[in-house]
Formats: structure tokens, C-alpha cells, sequence
DNA sequence: CAAACCTTGACACAATCGTGGTAAGGTTGG
DNA sequence: CCAACCTTACCACGATTGTGTCAAGGTTTG
């Protein structure tokens, strides 16, 4: 047979046979399986299990960040969005003072009134 | 006073004050603060704050999410290694017969440390 | 056949995320 | 001066993540 059951590739790899199955669960690896279901890990697999290992510990982050990763670079549109927030600078409305932003601080209260949840919050500590 | 304080942010943004200090904390604004250390929302904060909550709310993804993706925005090297580790697709070894998937294996291994240098991806993202 | 695997499913539990609330204290402005 | 803001720092609480363990049942193999 070609691959290692499960319980053999936890062992070469340091995941616990349960985290294999949930590292699956979450899209990260997609382990062939044979024709009764058993999962076979090959060397691919078994690389890959140890790579994510030094990348979560290296840089110490989660699985659910190597999956969101993973859906920014098969999500196109998700990617442009993400992208485009990020880009969207914070920067100092220094030049608008020229009277844009006189306008826009006149409309800033119109701003409050335009949100259609008539907030019931009018003090941060309400009573509850 | 240019800008508004965290309330009336608040208010225009359909985030609690509550969630814009937490967002403040996860690194995804950084209202500028007047001498005394309070919040000033300009425009392009407000804008983002907005864009944010529709962010998350089209895509369903996580405040984390974005956070890391941040991340991976300003790290080249974190984002080198996942892309690394995403591309290292399942190929699989074909039909890899008993004897030749060790050698695999272990040609698999110096192909990793052969790429392992710390790859100067200088490609600037525009975040710092 | 029976032991030793594998499968999915579920219960459990610590840690973290997302969110609200409150307290103690400084700042602002009428 | 005092009410209404702002700040940080906690406590609380449901939801999710990460992980172990166990149960019920199918499969492989000595």
C-alpha cells in the first residue's frame, strides 16, 4: 500500500491522529483516501504536515489564520477586498482643511441622524 | 477638536465604543489622540471603520482574520512562508515504489533547506 | 475469528475572541 | 464647579479554536 494510515503518519509528523483529522476538517490538507475511506498519508502530506507545524510554531500563529490564508488565495474577490481595506490608508485629514472639512463637520451631524438603527445608546453606560 | 471622539464614532460607524477600542487593540485602526490621550476619528477612519464592519459581514470572516492578514501584509517573511507552504501542493508522487519514496522523501528535505535562505522578498507592500 | 486497526460522532475542557458592563480616575466646557 | 465626556483596567459570558478521550461500528490481517 502506498501511504501511511493515519496513527503511522502521526507519528512521523508529531500531530496527534485526532489533529490530523481536525487539520483536515479545516481545508488545510485533503489526505487521498482508500476505497473503504481509510485515509492515506503520502510523503506530500507528511511534508506538508511538517511544514504547517514550524509555520504555526515559527511565527506563532493558528490553524485559522493558515485557513484564511488559504481562502485569500483561493477567493479572488474575498483578496480585493481585503487588499483594498488595507490600502485604505489612515491618513490625516490635513489637507482638507480648507473647508472640505468644515463641510464634512457640518455634515457630521446629519452623518448621526442618516444611520437608520436609531441607536438607543445615547450614553455608553447604560443601565441594564 | 478635528475629528470626532469615540462616541460619536460610535454613532457614525454602527460600532460600540467598546468594539473601536478592541479593534484599536487587535491593530486594525490607530486613531490619532489629542495631548491628553483621546481618540480623534477623522473621515478615514470612520471610512475604514465602515468598510470593515461591511467587510466582515460579506465575507464572513473574523476580525482575527483580517488582523492576520494585516500581518501578512507587513511580514514579508511570514507571508513567504505560507505562500511557501500552500504551494507545496499535494502533488502526488505518482506511482512511487517502495524503495524510491525515501529517496524522495529525503530529496524533498534539501529541496526545502535549499529554498530555506532568507528569501529577500523586498517587495514592499506599502505597509509598514 | 479476533486483535488491532480505521471511521465518524460526541462529550469535555482550557484558551481565546467578540462583546457588554462597570469602576476609578482624568479632562472639558457651560 | 460640576455634569458629561474621555481613559484604562477589570469581570462576565457566549461562541469558537484546539485538543483529548471515548463509544459504536466497519476493515484488515495474523
Amino acid at each position: 500500500m502506498e501511504g501511511l494510515t493515519i496513527n503511522e503518519a502521526a507519528d512521523t509528523t508529531g500531530w496527534s491522529p485526532r489533529m490530523l483529522r481536525y487539520i483536515e476538517s479545516a481545508g488545510l490538507i485533503e489526505p487521498p483516501r482508500t476505497p473503504k475511506g481509510y485515509r492515506l498519508f503520502g510523503p506530500a502530506e507528511l511534508q506538508r504536515l511538517r511544514t504547517l507545524r514550524e509555520l504555526l510554531a515559527g511565527f506563532d500563529c493558528a490553524l485559522s489564520d493558515v485557513a484564511f490564508a488559504k481562502r485569500l488565495a483561493s477567493d479572488a474577490r474575498l483578496r480585493a477586498a481585503v487588499e483594498r481595506w488595507l490600502e485604505e490608508r489612515a491618513e490625516k485629514p490635513a489637507e482638507v482643511e480648507t473647508g472640505d472639512w468644515l463641510t464634512w463637520e457640518q455634515q457630521k451631524h446629519e452623518r448621526l441622524l442618516a444611520i437608520e438603527p436609531p441607536t438607543p445608546r445615547l450614553t455608553e453606560t447604560t443601565a441594564a
